[in-house]
DNA sequence: GTCTATACTTGGATAGAC
DNA sequence: GTCTATCCAAGTATAGAC
């Protein structure tokens, strides 16, 4: 099933549409005319509205993080790489939540969506900061004396806290507003201390 | 009824909600909740969406209008003046066109709506044209055979033909595809032909 | 696989209580 | 003036023809 052309145009389809008019503004007719399609048709690639969001922010995600691997390479730091790549990633959260604007009113089951997004990425994520750690290890820029796999998923979930943190506390407000800018710098400033 | 409190308010709420949804997306519920109002309440100061939206964009171009008089006015040389003017007017024009997204899917009614609009706020533009006209000719910046009304009029409907040229021609096309600088850039060169 | 037909929910609009 | 109740048209979702 996966894999299928039509479903990934049905899924280029919706991205588009809620990249412009958010989760609740988007109409299966919308999504439906864009691929071609009758909006019944969208339900024998998926199980609702809801499973095509999630389908969609996957999809956008692994490729998110494809491009942000090769982005991140192009600083000549491995230091900085790391910084850039962990930074980036908080503020994608912050530009998919903001997708969702204001519509859905209660924060929670907006999670549970993201959760399995982010379940099937972390392999891919803990994988690539496992990679640039041994280079760093390597070349002498940093040191541990613990696994450095180990140290690659505190790095993630130090990364997922702080942008949690900043949804959690800000959840009463227009989710708009939601500042991410300083999760990144909280990040920053911790990272700093953990590899020097 | 005009300069009502509650109008104005409900305005307000009306034109945040077009600017993030355009016209088809925001819902009577959005302007209703955004105002502290029953949508039904909406219709004892507007006869429907429609009416809502046109008073929007009316007095948005009043204030875009004012706003622009005082923008254009920090140029030194009244030419340019005029040339930042009546260039910014069709940019406007493109970004209220734009918030109506795709969704009219026929331009003509939308038109309609428009010239609504324009109709009362030409008299405004047409004044303060002809103020800076007479300015550059006091300046000995240009001279004119014919009355300065005149001219004024003529520059007016030079930038307007040129601005719905362009909403014409892409009508086929997306609307958010359509292309205003190549009416500003003719407006400026049909401008300089025009003064110099 | 894709569509038409259809049940149920949300959006636009009116009528009438207060 | 503002709200609840209500009508009709879209939107979500399912069933079933082809």
């Amino acid at each position: 099933m996966r894999n299928n052309p039509k479903r990934e145009l049905i899924l280029r389809s919706g991205s588009e549409c809620f990249a412009r008019y958010g989760y609740d503004k988007t109409t299966l007719d919308d999504i439906g005319r864009r691929a071609g399609l009758n909006k019944a048709s969208l339900y024998y690639y998926f199980k609702n509205k809801e499973d095509i969001f999630i389908a969609v922010v996957l999809a956008d995600t692994q490729t998110f993080i494809a491009d942000l691997k090769v982005k991140s390479q192009a600083f000549p730091d491995v230091r900085k790489q790391i910084r850039f790549y962990l930074s980036e990633r908080i503020r994608r959260y912050g530009e998919v939540l903001h997708l969702t604007q204001r519509s859905i009113e209660n924060w929670q089951p907006l999670e549970a969506m993201f959760d399995e997004v982010y379940r099937e990425t972390k392999v891919l994520e803990l994988l690539f900061l496992v990679e640039m750690l041994k280079i760093g290890v390597a070349n002498n820029a940093f040191n541990f004396t613990e696994p450095t796999a180990s140290v690659a998923e505190s790095l993630f979930h130090l990364s997922d806290a702080l942008k949690h943190e900043v949804a959690y506390t800000t959840q009463h407000l227009r989710p708009e507003a939601a500042d991410f800018s300083i999760a990144v710098e909280r990040m920053e400033r911790l990272l700093k201390l953990i590899l020097d």
